[in-house]
DNA sequence: ACATTTATTGTAATCGATTACATTGAGAAT
DNA sequence: ATTCTCAATGTAATCGATTACAATAAATGT
C-alpha cells in the first residue's frame, strides 16, 4: 500500500506538504505542488480513508435505516437521500430492519461505533425514547414516519389531512358506506391514515360501520384477505379507502375474486403510488408521495445537523397528490 | 467521548488489558477481567471502531453496487447479501448505479480509499478490465450479471438455458411465430436470453422472423412501445418472450389495449419473477431467479476471499425455475 | 542596514485503538 | 536455595493521515 510518506519522499517534501496539497489549504507553492501531483500520479496514491477518518473523527457516511428495503415506496426516498448523500462526498450505509424493530435498534449502535456521521430513519418503530436520547448526541433525520408529539427533526407529509382526502374524494362520488383497511395501527402512519377517514367521515355527517374498519398488515395479502372478510358481509361497502397501494390491489384483487367489477361495483383509493400503481388493473387511484423529494430534504437537513448548523425547524411537511386514474367511479343511486 | 484510556484508568489497568478483555484474548485474570467490564458498563463505552479499523486495516464493510435499487429484483438479491453480511458482522455500504455507467465506476474508488473490504456488484456494465485489474488487488464478486469468458467469482443463473427453457415452453404450446423483446444487449443478460431464445427456435426447426426481434430496455414503456410495433404488423406473433417482467408486463398492456386477450390471444413470458409477476393480471408464467440466495452465495464467497481463503471454483450457477402461472395458452390450430 | 512581516515548509503530536515486546511475580523443578 | 516457566499485566510502537507549532527564507518597511 502506498502511503503519504511514500509520496512525501518520492516528491522530496514533508508528508505534512503532501497532506496540504491534497487537501488544497492554498499555502503550498505552485511548483511544489506540481512536484507532489506528480508524485501521487506515479505512485498510484490514494488517501487512506480510515487514517483521515480516525484524525478529522468524521466518517463522511450516514447511516439509512429502511425498514423494508424490498418495497419500491422506501428505494424511492433512499434514492434521494443518496443523490444528495453523493453530492456532498458522502456514502450510504444501509440498514434493512426487514420489518423488524429490533434489528432497526441494533443498527442505531452503528452511530456510537463512529461508523458514521448521522442517520436517517425511514421507520420509527423503535422506543421514542431510545431515539430522543440518541438525538442528544448524534444527528437524527426522520423521513416518512415520525413520532407524535416529538421534537424529533422529520420530514414526511401530512398523513391525516392526506387521508382525509382520499375519503372525501371517495365521498364526493356520492360513496357512503366506505370502508376501511388500515396499516398496522402501530405504525403511525397506518394509525394517522385510519384517523384521517375517520375525520373525512365526521365531517361529512357519515357514520362509520365499525365492522367496515379492519387492521391489516401493509401487504397485498392482507388487503385481500380483509377485503374478503368486508365482501361476506350482509351489507359491504361500495368504496374503500385503503392505508397503501399494496392493501389496495389485494383488495381489488379479492373483490375481483368474487365476481365484481372495480371500479363499477366497488371503488378503492390506495396510498403512496407505488411504480405498480400505474400499471395495475384498473390502474389505481392514490394518494402520491413526494419520495424523491423527501429523500433529497431529509439528507438535507441531516447534512446541517452534521455541520452544526441551526434548522429553520423541526418538522417539515411536504405537499402529497391524489392522483385520479380509474380505480373509483361515482355511485349511481341504484340500490 | 468516552475512550480505552479513561476505561483503564476507572479499572486501575492499562490500555492493553481493557482492549484484551474486549477483544477476548483470554489472558487476563478473571476477577481484573471483571473490574474492567465494570468500568465499561459504568462509562457506557464502546470502542471506535475508527481506531480499530485503522489499526487492523480491515473495515468490516462490504461495498454493494447495484444498478438500479428501485428494481425489486436487485433489492432481493440485496437483502441476501445483507443477511448473510450482518451474520458474519459486516456492514453494507451502498452504491446506487441509477442504471449509469460512469456513476458504477465511481463507486469502485471507494475500494482504493479502504472504505471498504470487499465488493459486490450486481452490475457488470463497467470496462471489464478495470475491473478484472481491480479484482487482482481486492476481493470482488459478481452477483446476477457478469463478463463472458472471465475468471472474476460470479454467482448468477444460467441465463441462455433459462432463456430456452421459457422459448420451449411456448414451443411445447404449439406456438411457432414467436417473438422476443430483449434487453440492452450490452447488457450480459440482455444478450444471453436473446441467445437462448435464438437457440430454442432454431433447435426446433422454428425460423425466427427478425421484425419480430427487438432490443429493449428492461422497461414497462419499452415492453408496451415493441409491443405495439409487433401488433401493427402484417403478421403479429402468437406469442412473446420477454427479456424481463417489465418488459412483459408492457407488452401485455400494448396487447390488451389492442384488444387483444392475453393469454388467449397472445402468450407471454416473462423473466425475474419480481413480487408483481403474481399480481399482476393475468399473472405472469416467467422465469423465477433464487434473488435471496444468490445474494447469499455471493456474500460467502466475498467472504472467504475477505479471508484469503481458496474458492472451490470461481463460477456459481444456481438453479432457476419456470413458473407458469396465466399468461400462456396452447394455441389451438384455427387461423 | 536592521526589524518585521509573510510565505513556505518541516517536525512532531495527535486521533483511539491494537499488539509486539518487556516486565513482574508466583509456583514448579532441580 | 536457585533457576526456570508461565500466567498476567504493562510500556510503547504502530496504523496513516492531519495539523498545531516551529523554523526558515524571502520580502517589505523604515
Amino acid at each position: 500500500m502506498v502511503r503519504i510518506a511514500d509520496v512525501a519522499k518520492m516528491a522530496n517534501v514533508s508528508t505534512a506538504t503532501v497532506s496540504r496539497v491534497i487537501s488544497n489549504a492554498g499555502t503550498v507553492k505552485k511548483e511544489t505542488a506540481e512536484k507532489v501531483l506528480e508524485a501521487i500520479k506515479e505512485l498510484n496514491y490514494q488517501p487512506n480513508m480510515l487514517a483521515r477518518q480516525l484524525r478529522r473523527s468524521e466518517t463522511k457516511t450516514i447511516l439509512v435505516v429502511v425498514p423494508d428495503i424490498t418495497n419500491t415506496f422506501f428505494s424511492a426516498v433512499l434514492r434521494g437521500i443518496e443523490s444528495v448523500a453523493i453530492e456532498n462526498g458522502y456514502q450510504v450505509l444501509l440498514g434493512d430492519a426487514r420489518n423488524d424493530v429490533e434489528s432497526e435498534t441494533t443498527f442505531l449502535t452503528l452511530l456510537g461505533q463512529k461508523k458514521a456521521d448521522g442517520l436517517i430513519l425511514l421507520t420509527a418503530r423503535t422506543n421514542q425514547k431510545i431515539l430522543e436520547d440518541l438525538s442528544q448526541d448524534y444527528p437524527v433525520v426522520l423521513a416518512c414516519e415520525y413520532y407524535e408529539g416529538s421534537k424529533l427533526p422529520t420530514v414526511s407529509i401530512d398523513n391525516i389531512s392526506s387521508a382525509r382526502k382520499a375519503t372525501e374524494y371517495l365521498i364526493s362520488l356520492n360513496h357512503k358506506r366506505i370502508g376501511h383497511i388500515s396499516g398496522p395501527l402501530n405504525i403511525v402512519v397506518g394509525r394517522d391514515r385510519c384517523r384521517g377517514f375517520h375525520q373525512a367521515m365526521a365531517q361529512h355527517g357519515l357514520s362509520v360501520d365499525p365492522s367496515l374498519v379492519q387492521e391489516g398488515e401493509f401487504s397485498f395479502e392482507s388487503g385481500f384477505n380483509l377485503m374478503m372478510k368486508f365482501l361476506s358481509l350482509e351489507n359491504p361497502p361500495t368504496a374503500l379507502f385503503a392505508g397503501n397501494d399494496e392493501l389496495a390491489m389485494g383488495a381489488i384483487k379479492a373483490a375481483k375474486s368474487k365476481g365484481l367489477r372495480v371500479p363499477e361495483d366497488l371503488s378503492v383509493v390506495g396510498f403512496d403510488d407505488i411504480q405498480f400503481a400505474s400499471i395495475f388493473e384498473p390502474a389505481l387511484t392514490t394518494v402520491a408521495q413526494p419520495t424523491f423529494d423527501m429523500g433529497q430534504k431529509a439528507m438535507r437537513l441531516l447534512l446541517k445537523l452534521i455541520k452544526d448548523e441551526e434548522l429553520e425547524k423541526d418538522q417539515f411537511i411536504l405537499p402529497d397528490k391524489l392522483i385520479v386514474r380509474e380505480s373509483c367511479k361515482e355511485l349511481t343511486i341504484e340500490e
